[in-house]
DNA sequence: AAGCCGGGGAT
DNA sequence: ATCCCAGGCTT
């Protein structure tokens, strides 16, 4: 380790992040409740897409009681179409625990704010360095890439088992007197310039400290390992109308898609229909006989670990009262309702074919 | 340590 | 159509 090579490295690297950092929305305040929204939607998530989401969040709850005096319900309408809603759950868990236990003030100590539900290492440090200005060193995808790189280091970015040679080399490197900018500009550099496609080296403000470029190995890092190929499922789903009213269910709180909105529908086995899916479905998962389903559209979509395709039928009402097994929840509703509930991607996908299809039928 | 949890963008 | 990106929680 050398000091001084460090101190001018974060010198430089502070510097161009003040002359070339974008000008992004929690980018003009130090407010840590809105530090710490921007940093869970960031998660897992790109820039572009977070934007409209932060503005909307804001707007819809402008300080921490706001949040935590609001439904569960109403944050996930908030989140739709955001993913991993397990944030959005733990936003308004932790909401409720700063207001009740913290006097609505998100605590700027390390082991009181990694209590908090969803908070991580990652967000921890985020909230710490970037709205309070402590010296807490951020490890995220880009600082794994950017150290990767800066120092030849072999272990793969994309194993659990790396975490402890990230984590030793950001203490080794933070910037002990302005952390607020040096977390940012790391995690700048690495967006902007130290890509994971094609990155723009002869723009970079660290290339003379950079071992991967002085060898010539910016191809050969950050290294990762193989992830396995992910399975394909076919869906179907069924739209129950009944009196010029569909049928929508409320899934589990817990899980994939926990707490949402959907037209029921489940796995086709193998040598089943998806028409005989639909009625067997309906069936089981709430109980009520269908007529023969009239075909609407098909749609794809991928998850994190498998892929999807989903044949969508309407279905009219013909027997059964509605009871639920799986779903914890049901509404009949008119279509037009239907923006009212958080509801998940695939079903987004397909509501404006079944728009179409009912409105001719009607 | 491994598996679960969305969605969007680049190619 | 295929690959890439990626933090926190549970088991």
């Amino acid at each position: 380790m050398v000091p001084k090579q460090y101190r001018q490295l974060r010198k430089v690297l502070v510097d161009w992040y003040q002359h070339n950092q974008r000008n992004l929305p929690w980018r003009q305040t130090r407010d840590p409740y809105k530090i710490w929204i921007s940093e869970v939607m960031l998660q897992q998530t790109q820039v572009n897409t977070v934007i409209p989401y932060y503005q909307r969040f804001l707007a819809g709850f402008p300080d921490i009681h706001d949040l935590a005096e609001s439904g569960l319900q109403n944050v996930l309408k908030m989140w739709e179409g955001l993913g991993y809603y397990s944030r959005a759950r733990n936003l308004h868990k932790t909401a409720n625990i700063v207001v009740n236990d913290h006097a609505g003030v998100i605590p700027d100590s390390l082991t009181e704010i990694k209590k908090l539900p969803g908070v991580g290492d990652y967000i921890a440090a985020a909230v710490l360095s970037i709205a309070y200005n402590i010296p807490q060193p951020v490890v995220d995808g880009n600082v794994k890439r950017v150290f990767s790189r800066l120092f030849c280091i072999d272990a793969p970015v994309n194993d659990s088992k790396s975490h402890t040679v990230f984590k030793e080399k950001s203490h080794e490197l933070m910037d002990p007197t302005m952390p607020a900018a040096y977390n940012q500009a790391l995690m700048e550099l690495g967006a902007l310039v130290c890509k994971p496609q094609n990155p723009h080296c002869p723009d970079c403000p660290l290339q003379s400290h950079c071992l991967a470029y002085k060898d010539d190995k910016i191809k050969e890092y950050p290294r990762r390992i193989k992830t396995k190929p992910i399975p394909k499922y076919a869906i179907a789903v069924g739209v129950v109308m009944k009196k010029g009213k569909v049928l929508i269910t409320r899934r589990k709180d817990e899980g994939l898609l926990g707490g949402l909105w959907e037209f029921p529908g489940g796995r086709i086995s193998p040598s089943e229909s998806p028409e005989t899916t639909c009625l067997r479905i309906l069936k089981t998962k709430v109980n009520l006989t269908v007529g023969a389903g009239t075909f609407v559209t098909r749609i794809k979509h991928a998850y994190t670990h498998f892929k999807i395709t989903v044949d969508v039928f309407t279905c009219r009402y013909k027997a059964g009262r509605v009871k639920l097994n799986g779903p914890v929840d049901f509404r009949w509703i008119h279509l037009d309702e239907i923006e009212a509930y958080p509801l998940h991607k695939a079903n987004h996908k397909f509501i404006p074919a079944l728009r179409k299809i009912m409105k001719s039928s009607a």
